[in-house]
DNA sequence: GTGAAAGCGCTAACAA
DNA sequence: TTGTTAGCGCTTTCAC
């Protein structure tokens, strides 16, 4: 690997003037510059960011470790960190835990080690043991969806509470009265948000909300199938679904189309986090939208205001609101 | 920052035997050890993985660069290549470039800088200029999707010839006769491809095909809210459209519900790429599917080829055949 | 505008 | 089993 001392060499300069070039430090006379230009391009010379990273204490990376790829809503989380990392002049590198907590542990201890600027993380339900230690306290650390028990840390989220009673106020007004609410880890506080927003809608409006229909499960696809299938199984069948997220949403989905129900006339279904692209238009389906851009760029500004302010702050939560879509 | 001497100091040591311990070598007895890692322990040492890798040339990183995150195609390459880089013991870190190729270059500039241990990267259409040159040639290069040209390395991808192929004949058993193709960015070989598979059934089918049927667009969602329009705009409508991936498709999907175009009756919809998570029953479409996450293991695979059997191998080429699947 | 010296934190090679 | 020496490639500090 060629490095800077044979760029040096070739120009004949020093190794601290190829280093100028390469940053454009601007006290180089253009004469040298053009040399050192040269020299570079003829040696095919890439500056080593490693050896940059080692002097320097940064290494212009970002990260941010999410529980599942297969989510929109991270995606969306990801289009708006990757803009705003960008437009910092960093890089944005993205890491799946794929919500396995030993991966969550392993990837921190990863991104610690190579000391990255900073770390967003979307906390796994264990997310709590493990994560402090395994990263350098002078790195900052911002979490994102939910606050794992435990970790002091900056945190950006979505009032998902207002949404899903808003979308089951919703689904009462069509004249929907068995509401199943389903899908979320048990016990994870963005689960029993959402199912507070469901309780105090079906209150509101008279309807005894009964423990059967609310069931927990895995956030995933095959929780949403087979919550479903229970659901399709009983002798009494809710008239409406609402999902824990988009996921959930397309097992139930599947499963309901496969057993030839139709949506929304047999059952209704709404989701938290919307399971389709862009638009709903042909999905007939009401959706609670959380702002995953917004969110993803509120959390880089929070890490990038504790690496320039000086780290001395207390933690900040910012709440987003969610937006509630109905199918016109 | 405490480093790797406090931790010696405070274990009475010397800084090789922390390392040692660190690195779980064998060669330290075992009351040493325990020392360490009490010290390691009491000080919260986190080793520092840019000395290391400024020494070991080598990071642990692989890096795998997408031009759009929010392709379910991509997500399931991410899948299958995060797999079987964690097998590795290394760490996938995954970067999107958002199909712009200056975000390309600078992107590939720092993971060339970074000197990660290997790189994946789906090229943008204007991916060629600029690829070589900002990446050390000692840096196991894969390229997924399609071959840019005038780069020379390893290559996965798909044959989507074949399953466009089979699709338009699928759809053509189904009585449709004018068949609209459309959404890739014209002149990309993936786009060619697949027309190439278009044209093909048509023409065995004895149908000839309009190239005002053949509508290119940008493999993005716009596009197929766009040529959608256009379409249905026409005075002789197509019966079926095809479209190049499933962000089209979902543009598409989208524009005919708007409309109230009943699917498939009267305008049938099949895609390059499955749509939709995991299962098509309830949509209706045929599908051309890419085993994405075999691709993003076998990618993986190629990189790590080379990095253990020393680099010297001409160029490989992987194709994975697609899965057509329609609607029972 | 340019350079010399020192050191970031770690580990390979060698020595004891 | 443990330690010493040296150096990975860069940039900071200070001097000229």
């Amino acid at each position: 690997m060629t490095s800077i001392d044979d760029v040096a060499r070739r120009a004949d300069v020093s190794p601290i003037t190829v280093s100028r070039v390469v940053n454009n430090h601007p006290s180089v006379r253009p004469a040298t510059r053009e040399r050192v230009r040269q020299a570079i391009a003829e040696l095919n010379y890439i500056p080593n960011a490693v050896a940059r990273g080692l002097k320097q204490s940064r290494s212009g990376l970002i990260a941010l470790i999410v529980t599942n790829l297969s989510s929109p809503f991270f995606v969306e989380v990801a289009r708006g960190a990757d803009d705003a990392v960008r437009a910092s002049g960093r890089t944005l590198i993205i890491i799946n835990s794929n919500d396995v907590p030993d991966n969550e542990a392993s990837v921190l201890q990863t991104v610690g080690e190579h000391r990255v600027d900073g770390i967003i993380l979307v906390p796994t339900p264990e997310a709590a043991n493990g994560v402090a230690g395994r990263i350098p306290k002078s790195i900052p650390l911002v979490l994102l969806d939910w606050k794992a028990p435990g970790l002091e840390a900056d945190l950006v989220r979505c009032d998902t509470w207002t949404g899903t009673y808003t979308l089951c106020r919703h689904l009462i007004e069509q004249g929907r009265r068995r509401i199943a609410m389903i899908g979320g880890s048990p016990d994870s506080p963005n689960w029993l948000e959402r199912v507070g927003g469901y309780r105090a809608a079906l209150n509101e409006a008279g309807i005894a909300a009964s423990d059967d229909d609310i069931i927990p499960g895995t956030y995933r696809f095959e929780s949403g199938i087979e919550i479903a299938a229970e659901l399709l199984g009983r002798s009494i069948r809710p008239d409406a679904i609402v999902t824990a997220n988009a996921q959930v949403a397309w097992g139930v989905l599947d499963r309901l189309g496969e057993a030839g129900i139709r949506i929304p006339e047999e059952i209704a279904v709404g989701s938290v986090d919307n399971p389709l692209p862009h638009s709903v238009y042909w999905s007939r389906l009401p959706v609670v939208e959380q702002p995953g851009y917004e969110m993803g760029k509120a959390a880089v500004e929070l890490v990038i205001e504790r690496l320039d302010c000086g780290e001395e702050r207390p933690p900040r939560e910012i709440v987003f609101p969610a937006k509630v879509i109905v199918p016109s």
